[in-house]
DNA sequence: GGCGTCATGTAATACGTTACATGATTAC
DNA sequence: GTAATCATGTAACGTATTACATGACGCC
């Protein structure tokens, strides 16, 4: 593999139109970042990147003073974007849950202090579902689906894992009937 | 901070018993690795600075003429343990997968492609829901749970990215004009 | 004039993986 | 004896975040 996951995350939006490397970051930011996330530090080195390997091509644009660089995709770029989507590698996926590692040893605590931790990890889940919910898609008759439907499926992967939280909290209540038994 | 996430597996390793380097990845790897994974290059160095700040102790078993270092908390390792355990700074929860960043930039492949694709990442989470199966959990009575629950929670988790992509393929899946199938 | 936003970029640092080097013990 | 597993550790590399430095433009 030459290009790492993240570049291919520049491209994907170079090929949704014309864009500076702010833009791009403004759009990662309210799109990709729940399951890529991107910075400053990745985008920029990484456009000028792309820029050697002739993947993207870059205009600074002086119509009116300003130095806005727009990239756009190559040739190559695109090419290099397509087969990517169509590669059959296998898939980098990865989850850091500092929830799920605390509750992992959250035997340590009284029941009190683990049933506390779980209503923080489900209260964050909850957040993070209601941001995603706030993101108004537009969505119009003729549009692409997928951009929409990940937006969906960013709310009920949050909702999952709020309702996981839940009921392992009601399992972990005392009074109640452990399942199995 | 002072400590890396990563310090508390260690530490929340060694909670539930003496263990050497080795021994803190293996369990890893069957527990912790599929919401918190660690490598030895981190393992070893971080046991090593955890030592020099005093919160493990590790001891060079020579019994038998062998060299496992084997590690246990100090008491300042259980109190680091326990204010992580019982605080309330954000938690860190990161996501990074390639299948959904696929599936965003979708749109530009032709609708067989695509859900080519979603049947890619729906079968990565099968198989890793299948892993996390055959890992047979030692679940006796008086047994801490969460240990157990979390394992649920893994194939839980990964059924549910299964499914989502399930049902995905199946809201871009033309209706049924075809026959023959 | 000052604030917010647009805009680009770098440097320091942290985090993490992979591959390598080394060697003992155990089971066949 | 030889292969697997136990065991420790480092070096090189790659990836990513954060903070900083810089400055223009538009609006109030």
């Amino acid at each position: 593999m030459e290009l790492s996951k993240t570049s291919y995350v520049i491209l994907g939006m170079l090929k949704l139109g014309r864009r500076t490397g702010y833009e791009i970051k403004a759009l990662v930011d309210v799109s990709t970042r729940f399951f890529w996330a991107a910075s400053y530090g990745q985008i920029y080195p990484e456009l000028a990147r792309l820029e050697k390997q002739g993947l993207v091509k870059g205009e600074v644009d002086r119509t009116n003073g300003r130095r806005p660089k727009a990239y756009e995709l190559t040739a190559a770029g695109e090419r290099a974007l397509r087969d990517w989507l169509t590669s059959d590698d296998p898939l980098h996926i990865e989850l850091r849950h500092e929830g799920a590692l605390k509750f992992f040893f959250s035997d340590a605590l009284t029941p009190e202090e683990q049933l506390d931790q779980l209503r923080r990890t489900r209260r964050t889940h909850e957040d993070l579902a209601a941001q995603l919910r706030a993101i108004e898609p537009e969505s119009e008759a003729g549009k692409p689906p997928a951009p929409l439907m990940t937006l969906e499926f960013g709310i009920a992967y949050q909702e999952f894992l709020a309702g996981w939280c839940a009921e392992a909290e009601r399992r972990l209540t005392p009074g109640q009937v452990k399942k199995g038994s």
